[in-house]
DNA sequence: CGATCAGTTGAGAATGGTCAAATTCGGTGG
DNA sequence: CCACCGAATTTGACCATTCTCAACTGATCG
């Protein structure tokens, strides 16, 4: 599946040679696609958002929790994370975007930025400035709507990940979380039924899940154990996926739609 | 304080008797000027979304997960609980929206709604067609851009609900969602420094911030013997606000943003 | 070949859950 | 006004999930 992935990029590198080629299978213009039918305008008004690309080293932080006048991101590769941290110094993992997906949208909404964000993988991304986001939604009016839709997508994962934290088991959340991801990143091709490519550690799973890395590790031996599924150096198994549906009471609704909705 | 609510809902009443005079206190109105400075097309075309007045009853279900082409709701007056249900009965409420917010904007921007909706008390509202927003975006595409900052705002929410669940104690937790839920409450006018009015029970609260009921209440109980605040028959009273912030680390960058962003 | 970082395991402690039973309180009908 | 009802709150006793601390393994890297 991870062709898909090439091609994408592949069109980019066309599109730049040629600029009459619309880089349609960018994951973000696909994404938006999915909900609002975009005209060539839109398409070519989004497009100039990937101008200004970029890229940054593991462990890189991009947005700093109180940076003013920070950039947004668009993730064309590699995994990040976004997060938030507490006096203590305990940290709060938030999302681990996938291609497609805003780094940061919030941070230039908000005159301050309420989250961090930093890459766990090396990364290629997009910087997106305030302006360019707000030229492109006067140009493209429709693009509002288009990444508002997004955005409640994003909304809908973090409730999802709150519904983990507030109501399931240590098992149940790793199920559900891991399930939840394999499907974000099946939409992109990063991910099959069977398993997927997961350079997370278990400190990263630990701050996502609300739990201590050991027990981290410990939920995982159980969930190896039992046959459900493994995770082990960089690779997730998804040995007996009805089981893991039926622990983690999964629901995608949200992830498909069918067809766009505005038309 | 509460004046300020009064006010509003009198300049709504003269503006249905005369067309000309526009309901710039709706609460709604109020909070997306805060972000995007609305032209006079702006604000009629979202005072068109005020048509639609409902009342409902204390406890009754606006919106249930699952629901294909449910409405969503403006909420005037009254208090709600957005919530998702597991298959073991259990219930994780995501958000108390106060005045002035959307009720189950995501169920119109996805197909069928992934989450449920709930009067706490009776409530009044106006109710949004998925037609009307759409509609009121191609007329006044600003408002669009607004709506995604108030998207925004409500993920921010979610956000520091997130790390409530999943890295403060217990004590901290009540402690930081009490003072959360006043600082919005002081917005729209219904809250100062020293307390508000809370119709919410300890059962509200225990599926809010993933407790038990009755850890909920031991909480409430030794918040108030050390003086910090008290939670009772409907009145929340913050007797040591200092010690409150401390204990819950609160931040509030995200609410007040100091003037229109765009212009 | 030490150093470092991720992962692993055990033992004991703690936060918060469950179950069960009072108690208070705001209605509501007599 | 009073008795009563149901819902919300309160408390105690016991239990379990998860945490903390501490030690050890294994891989990777300069």
């Amino acid at each position: 599946m991870s062709l898909i992935i090439c091609i994408g990029e592949h069109l980019m590198s066309i599109a730049y040679e040629n600029p009459r080629i619309l880089p349609v299978e960018s994951p973000l213009t696909r994404k938006l696609s999915a909900f609002v039918a975009l005209s060539d305008t839109d398409e070519e008004t989004l497009a100039r958002l990937y101008r200004r690309r970029r890229t940054f080293q593991a462990g890189h932080e991009m947005i700093h929790e109180g940076q003013t006048k920070a950039s947004a991101f668009i993730l064309f590769d590699g995994w990040a994370s976004s997060y938030k941290m507490l006096p203590d110094g305990e940290r709060q993992i938030i999302d681990f975007p996938v291609p497609g997906d805003f780094l940061g949208l919030r941070s230039i909404l908000f005159r301050t930025a309420d989250h961090s964000v930093e890459a766990v993988t090396d990364i290629e991304v997009s910087e997106v400035l305030e302006s360019d986001i707000l030229d492109a939604f006067s140009t493209a009016p429709r693009l509002a709507t288009a990444v508002l839709w997004a955005a409640a997508r994003d909304e809908a994962m973090i409730v999802e990940h709150l519904v983990d934290l507030g109501r399931r088991t240590a098992e149940e959340r790793m199920a559900h979380f891991l399930l939840e991801l394999g499907a974000r990143l099946q939409l992109v091709g990063m991910a099959d039924k069977t398993g997927f490519e997961c350079p997370l550690t278990q400190y990263h799973l630990a701050d996502a899940l609300g739990l201590s890395a050991v027990h981290v590790n410990r939920v995982l031996r159980k969930l190896r154990e039992d046959g459900i599924l493994t995770f082990q150096k960089g690779h997730v198994i998804l040995d007996d996926f009805a089981r893991i549906r039926e622990l983690a009471a999964f629901d995608t609704t949200y992830l498909d739609q069918g067809g766009p909705l505005l038309r």
